[in-house]
DNA sequence: CATCGATTGTCACCCGATTGTGACCAGCAG
DNA sequence: CTGCTGGTCACAATCGGGTGACAATCGATG
């Protein structure tokens, strides 16, 4: 779990740093707002702990600039006084939550927690033809309930087929798509990859061939 | 919804636990505190109805110590008196609600249920895949009914490839997540680490690799 | 403050899978 | 039969990942 952690006081900085690290976060650390704004586009945090007040750049400003962008990271924001305005306030800037110093550190740690608990992206859905499955993201292949390893040139050439959905693919746009510019156009290797594809997936066979216009699933 | 009754008057004690189970609560009564405290090591409750002046451990004493165990079940305090001295007092030591005698059985039920809502909603950030758990919050990780203990960096290693479900994850992606900005992506340190993981989860193993693509749980 | 063990990053080296390559074979159309 | 397209095979080079050792660092402990 990433965390970015924006406190311009040296020693609290340090000790939160610290302590979450010791939870066993990924912990960046930066003493202004500007640095935060900066970090902020270079890596991608699960959420960013901020002290209202910064030097230079306001943390109330940080705050504002990372709801405009969109930033998918959560905000939880320290602050000095913690009076409901103040929540309100923070809140209303696209904070995520809202912390008082002085704070217990437990409570820190179950906020960041509990916020990084996003919903995990769904999965996109995986390609099926006929008894054929192949799941883009898990990297996995099946013909029926038994599952086919493949090796990833034949895995790519595989998954370009499906997406092609049925239109015969020439080798040519195989070599473009699927290998790379050091690919020599001149040699057998796709038909080489072909073979030995159709020789893991099995029977009945699944790639035909199209005479002079390549492959087809 | 499972119920602890920790109440040291034998009388009342019986009357609360009885006065639960008729409303369709699975109550377990207990005494004292340290048999409070060892009943909620085996078992998880969703509520602890916990009188303050226990004989032997003190109730704040086991509510302290609930809290620090991070126990997902919630508290509700019962004590004699009920000044807001001692109002505070119990919910700085972790309880979730407080109530004073005598109180009318109902709003203890009404309490109760209250509670025990409020429980089921962010209760269950643990994960499990096959005979392995990992519950984020506590840092434990079980294969089966064996305790397996990870550095951080293996714990925050699997615990990503757990919230992936499933999905293949990139060296790259884990150097992200994982680490912070310290990190050398040129070296072998993913490879290492994924190793050690591996040795100390044991067999069979959990750990897929996928050539080109990382890792897959 | 010194010490000891655990943790972590780094490197050198090993190994098997993967892949590109070209020679050769097979089927088919003209 | 001939020429062409595509399939098959064996081989060698390369690559990606696994492993073990080592050193620096961290952190707990006396």
């Amino acid at each position: 779990m990433r965390v970015l952690v924006v406190e311009d006081h040296q020693r609290l900085a340090t000790a939160i740093a610290g302590g979450l690290r010791h939870e066993g976060m990924a912990v960046d650390l930066v003493f202004d707002g500007a640095d935060a704004l900066t970090r902020t586009t270079i890596n991608d945090y699960d959420v960013v702990v901020l002290d209202r007040d910064l030097p230079g750049v306001h943390g109330d400003q940080v705050c504002r600039t990372l709801a405009d962008r969109r930033s998918p990271a959560r905000v939880l924001m320290l602050t000095a006084a913690d009076t409901i305005r103040d929540r309100v306030n923070g809140l209303e800037l696209g904070a995520d939550d809202y912390l008082g110093k002085p704070f217990d550190f437990s409570e820190l740690v179950a906020r960041v927690r509990a916020l990084a608990r996003r919903a995990s992206a769904p999965l996109p859905p995986a390609y099926a033809r006929g008894d054929l499955t192949l799941d883009p993201a898990r990297r996995i292949v099946s013909r029926g309930d038994r599952r086919v390893d493949l090796s990833p040139k034949e895995f790519a050439v595989l998954e370009h087929l499906l997406a092609a959905d049925g239109r015969a693919v020439s080798a040519e746009e195989l070599l473009e798509r699927v290998w790379d510019e050091a690919a020599n156009p001149f040699t057998t290797t796709v038909k080489t990859t072909i073979a030995r594809l159709r020789a893991r997936l099995g029977d009945p066979p699944l790639i035909e061939t199209v005479r002079e216009g390549g492959y087809r699933i």
